[in-house]
DNA sequence: GTTATAGGCAACTATTTGGTTGCATGTCAA
DNA sequence: TTGACATGCAACCAAATAGTTGCCTATAAC
């Protein structure tokens, strides 16, 4: 069920930091580093830091142009998560699983 | 896009072990601490550390019956995410590619 | 040229993490 | 009751992680 090949992309997407880097990527693509940096409590080489790894989990690519290195998210691995994974709860449980959650609502814990 | 919420998910799915574990109570909810422990290469405790972790997560409940602690998948913790997350990318970006490859298999399972 | 800008590289630090061992607690069975 | 079994709790350890600072390189602008 989940791949080792997957285990890179999880990591990355572990840290709260990174998860707001692909989001301020999801919005605008092709930002560059010290663009992504603005506004953030980090130092440069820490976003850097996040970003490479980012990169090597191929959740982002990049494109040098001039002395600027442009950050472009890459949606791959995730969709490939998805299919292989989130999925395979989603489509056979939830259905099941929406009704018995009303159930469980009135039911505390346990 | 990322809620604060979703880090424990996130960071609970990080670790292979525990992703493993998750596998192994997809196949069969209601394993006890010691099932979930055969023909791993950890210890009892480092086991039951890492159900923990699901646990406060929200991705695994725990239901004491005796001396032994059945240990459930929940799957709504994962929905969760694919529902606010992962979908944004899937469905903007692959719904093309996601039918003509689900036409391309025949759509077997599920 | 010189200088400012964008980024990389390396060393170091503190905290978190994944794991261990040892012992204590609670439950079932004889 | 005694012993075996299932789990919890706490201390400890090594490695990974997130972050820093300091300095170096390369491109652009003047």
């Amino acid at each position: 069920m989940f791949g080792m090949n997957d285990d890179a992309v999880f990591r990355a997407l572990a840290d709260a930091s990174r998860r707001q880097l692909l989001d301020r990527l999801y919005d605008q693509s092709g930002q560059s580093l010290g663009e992504l940096c603005q506004g953030l409590e980090m130092t440069r080489q820490a976003v850097a830091k996040h970003l490479a790894i980012l990169e090597e989990a191929n959740l982002v690519s990049v494109k040098w142009q001039g002395r600027e290195k442009l950050h472009f998210i890459n949606p791959v691995p995730i969709n490939h998560i998805a299919e292989r994974w989130i999925n395979k709860f989603e489509r056979r449980q939830l259905s099941a699983l929406s009704a018995l959650k009303k159930a469980l609502e009135g039911d505390g814990d346990q």
